[in-house]
Parts: C-alpha cells; sequence; structure tokens
DNA sequence: CACGAGTGGCTAATCGCGTTAGTTTTGGGC
DNA sequence: GCCCAAAACTAACGCGATTAGCCACTCGTG
C-alpha cells in the first residue's frame, strides 16, 4: 500500500476544500477520507478527531479572511477602506461557506489557540479599517463589534439563502455599505 | 403503558424547549423522546423526522420573534421603534438560542410553508418600524436587509460568544442601535 | 547493505443516533 | 362489552465517529 504522505496541513485543507463544496454539515470523516485517498481511521493519525479538524479549519478560515481583507484594503482609507474589505469579507464568505462556517460556535480553549490568534489578526485587518473614521478609544470596540455584526449576518444569510424577495443583493449590499458609512462619519456627533 | 397524549405541536415546542437547554446541535430524537417520556420511534408518529422537526421549530420560533418584535414596537415610531424592535429580537435569541438557531439554514419549500409564512410576519414586524424613517420604494428591500443582517449577526455572535474583547456587550448594541439610527434617518440623502 | 524502529496505513469492532418494520396496547364510539 | 384506529413498543438496520490492535513501508544508522 503507498503511502498517500498526508500531514496535518493537508488534511485540514482538504477538508476545508471539502467543508466548501459539500457544506460544513455535510463534511463527515469518511468522505474526508475518500476525498485524500485513505481509510477513516487513517485520519485520527494527523488530527485529533472532529472537534479538532473543524478548529483547523476555523483557523484557516480566519487567517485567510483576514488577510483577504487585508490586502484588499491596502492603501485605501474611509468609505474606499470599507467597502473593500466589506466585499473582500463577503466575497472569501461566499466562495468559502463552508469553511466559514467553520469559525462559528468555536471557542478559543486559550489565549494562544490557534483559533484566538487568527481571529485576532482578522480584527485587525478592521480595526485599520476603522481608524480611518473618526472612531477612537471605547468606541473602537462598539465599532467593531457592529462591523463584525453587519458583515458576518449578511454574509451569513445570504450564503443560506435567506434573502428570498425581489431586489438584487449585491444592491442592497452597496446600499448596506452605504448606511455604514452614514453611521460611521457620525460617529462622534452627539446621537 | 400508560398513553402520553402527544401531538405535532408538543412535540415541537418541547424540541425547541430542549434545544434552547442542549443547544441546537444538541437536540437528538433520543433525547427528546426520554424529555416526553416515550421512546424515540413513537415520536415519528408525530413528526416526520429530524428535518421535520426542526421546520416546526424554526416556524415556531419565527412567528415568536415577530410577536414579540411587533407588541414591543406597539405605539412607538422612529428610533424609539428601532430600539425597540432590536431590543425584542435580540432579547429573544438570547433567551431561545436553540429554536432561533434552528431557523437558520431551513429553506421553505414553497410559498404557503409554514416556515415562509412565518418568516414573512417577522419582515412584516420590521417593515412597520422602517416605514417610520423615511424609507420607500426599493429602498424598502435593502433597509429591511440591512436591519436583519445587523440584529442576526449581532445577535448570533453574542449568543455563540464571539464577542471576547474588554467593552460591554450592551453598550455596543446601543451604539449600534444609535449606528443605525444615524444611517437611516439619513437614508434617502446623497450618500 | 542490512536492520530496527517509528510512522502511517489498514481491518475489525464498538457506540450512538436516525430511521423503518412489524407488533401490541389503549381508549373512544357503536 | 366490543372493535378498530391511533399511539406506543421492541427489534433491527445503516451510517458516522472513534478506538484497539496489527502490518508495512521508509529512513537513519551501523
Amino acid at each position: 500500500m503507498p503511502r498517500a504522505g498526508l500531514d496535518r496541513t493537508a488534511v485540514v485543507e482538504a477538508g476545508a476544500a471539502l467543508a466548501d463544496e459539500v457544506g460544513f454539515a455535510g463534511l463527515t470523516m469518511g468522505r474526508l477520507a475518500e476525498r485524500v485517498g485513505v481509510r477513516t481511521p487513517s485520519l485520527y493519525k494527523h488530527v485529533a478527531g472532529q472537534d479538532d479538524l473543524n478548529r483547523g479549519i476555523a483557523a484557516l478560515a480566519l487567517a485567510e479572511a483576514a488577510a483577504a481583507v487585508g490586502t484588499a484594503t491596502q492603501g485605501c482609507a474611509g468609505r474606499d477602506a470599507l467597502a473593500a474589505a466589506a466585499h473582500a469579507f463577503r466575497d472569501f464568505v461566499l466562495t468559502h461557506p463552508g469553511r466559514y462556517a467553520a469559525t462559528i460556535g468555536v471557542e478559543p480553549t486559550g489565549p494562544d489557540d490557534p483559533v484566538a490568534v487568527a481571529g485576532l489578526g482578522l480584527l485587525g485587518s478592521f480595526t485599520a479599517v476603522l481608524r480611518s473614521y473618526a472612531v477612537e478609544g471605547a468606541e473602537m470596540d462598539h465599532a467593531l463589534r457592529a462591523l463584525r455584526s453587519f458583515l458576518h449576518g449578511f454574509a451569513t444569510l445570504q450564503s443560506a439563502n435567506a434573502f428570498q424577495w425581489s431586489a438584487d443583493v449585491d444592491d442592497s449590499f452597496e446600499w448596506l455599505i452605504a448606511l455604514l458609512d452614514r453611521g460611521l462619519r457620525n460617529a462622534s456627533s452627539p446621537q
């Protein structure tokens, strides 16, 4: 039996790709094993189990999302940066719905958990965007959460096909970015 | 063996309550059967299977959420209505995380699917709120999607404990409402 | 070049969950 | 008091995750 030459990152990456194809719920150890050309129990030589696999996929997805947002906003500021970040994030979620879904419901075990580290990276990319606006101090935390909620909600709902009405979804996304921009530009003004 | 006297709604409601307790992923036919005092296969006399159960729970949750938002916004307008709706929705998701989770990933099978009907009800509650702002025509669809994305994203992330930083989550929610209000008040103005 | 150890793969088996088939029991209507 | 449809039960299957235990390939070392 020739060896497949697997290692942890190969298994995790194959799992992420498979999750994108068949959906996170359809990611099964058996399917993943078949995909990488191995019998199911052999996977356990590389990952500790399904939970560990999910954590690996989540960390990978967060790192990739952070990179996508970071490079998309290079050299932009203000509304341009916001639009670039939003589009980069949504594109990532829509092209990689499975691995993004893996990031939900994974609680980091500690501050040096790869999931936590990757999450901080994504947060950093968003922080850079918000710095272009007059957001400072404690408001940064609120704005970060708002931005993350917006993007997560929209991308998740669209990826779940929860938008069934008439209007074009891309138009709605642009409208949403404009609304965020309006709200952020006056962030410090008295409500 | 004395009869338990179950019917479909009793099973669905017990399933929703159980999902809130143990999480949507922990909702299992065996546990639900034990909860209602019956053996697992007996549940299949009332629901067609786990998927059907999920649809029932989702429809129930959407109807309850619509009712909560609707009554909370009675007699309010503008920012008051927005704040009331946002709080009612978030409270519902936080107190019923399991049944709300059931609403994600359920695609209505047709226009008269109870899930679709209940979803339209929730949409109607949000539409009433947005009518207080100068939102009209095609913008209503965009604003609806924006509001839904915001609320879904925030509630989901908080319920998944994805907010790990310093600032108070309730403060962030108020800040987010203020941001939405600012953005909506100028909805029709040129960006 | 042999070899021994460790690693990566395999088979077999267990457990839990969803689901189906077939059987028994209950309780309301005649 | 009897009958039958509904509702519950037991038994059994399939599938997915996981573990235990075994074997083969490969690589570094003598």
